[in-house]
DNA sequence: CGAGGGTATACCTCGCGTATATACCCTCGG
DNA sequence: CCGAGGGTATATACGCGAGGTATACCCTCG
């Protein structure tokens, strides 16, 4: 997800310290999956260390002193780049679900079988998703759209693989 | 792509070494992004730490001598549970794309023209993953679809969300 | 005084990648 | 015909970032 990129992001609305930059990120992008103190820190002093922050000053707060970060041109400038450039799509032709048909195949295992499975298992998150659609707000939905439309790409894919596991146990076992 | 798991996987085939597991992988599933040197050899001995393979015996080929790794028991089930349990489906509701749109809309830049250029951008990538599943092999093509799948559910994600920018934007500034 | 929350650092392991070492084979110029 | 290069096979060493856990420190409040 670009840590280190999104918390410039949030460092340009504003400067800030760790702790809530933290906290930031784990209400816009967490959902979920919170970032670990341990990663903000050395993140920001990697950040630091390249020029893309700088400490501006050092507060006491409660608990230990907070120091206040505050993004330089440079860090500005990449965060722009970032933006303007377009996400790599799919540069890799490579999944995990193609490696298990594989190795499936070649270890003369019930891929099919398998492909029913990871069906099942993508139809009930699906039902999860349409869930959280349903009861949440707008970025909610806008995320679990997002997973939807994925796992229903998912589902073409095991769909057509099943139907072409003969010719691929062929090619594979050459 | 779990390659820990997927270089278990070919050692259940036959017993091989680094050498020769890093070109298997490569032929099937490295698909333009070959596996470094490096990570083969660190994650052979990780698994024999771990007690998932074992040194069988060492013999001199050309070049420094040939470790020949056996895949253990420990190993053989590990492979067995990959394959037998499905991939989690999306669990976490993350993506860049999301990031960089809730961030444009923070620092108040025109997003709708990032998700413009993305769009493009995906666009320029289907074309060449259509070339690639006209031209090559039925692993091809069957990749190539994973790729095309998943593009077209961000292309529709990407137009969902450029329809809602400005109610967004008010969720995301507040 | 002790519990709990805010704030930060230290440290560990992986993944991923580059660079270097080592041994053998082939070829070609002197 | 010999030896110096160059290519290929095989392995190790090293570096950086991501991600995560554990711990230290200080304040407030019951």
């Amino acid at each position: 997800m670009s840590v280190p990129l999104t918390l410039l992001g949030l460092l340009e609305r504003e400067p800030s310290h760790g702790y809530d930059l933290k906290r930031d990120y784990d209400a816009f992008f967490g959902r979920g999956k919170p970032l670990p103190f341990g990663q903000v820190y050395s993140t920001l002093s990697r950040l630091a260390r390249d020029g893309k922050v700088v400490i501006s000053d050092v507060a006491p707060g409660s608990g230990p002193d907070r120091k206040r970060y505050i993004i330089t041109d440079l860090g500005a400038t990449e965060v722009e780049q970032w933006l303007t450039q377009p996400v790599d799509p799919e540069p890799h032709l490579q999944t995990v679900l193609f490696a298990k048909v594989v190795l499936a195949l070649m270890l003369d295992r019930p891929a099919a079988e398998y492909l029913d499975t990871q069906r099942r298992a993508h139809l009930h998150r699906m039902r999860e998703l349409t869930e959280i659609k349903r009861a949440g707000s707008l970025v909610d939905a806008l995320l679990a759209d997002h997973g939807l439309y994925h796992l229903e790409a998912d589902l073409r894919w095991i769909e057509m693989t099943g139907a072409r596991l003969d010719a691929l146990r062929k090619e594979v076992r050459s």
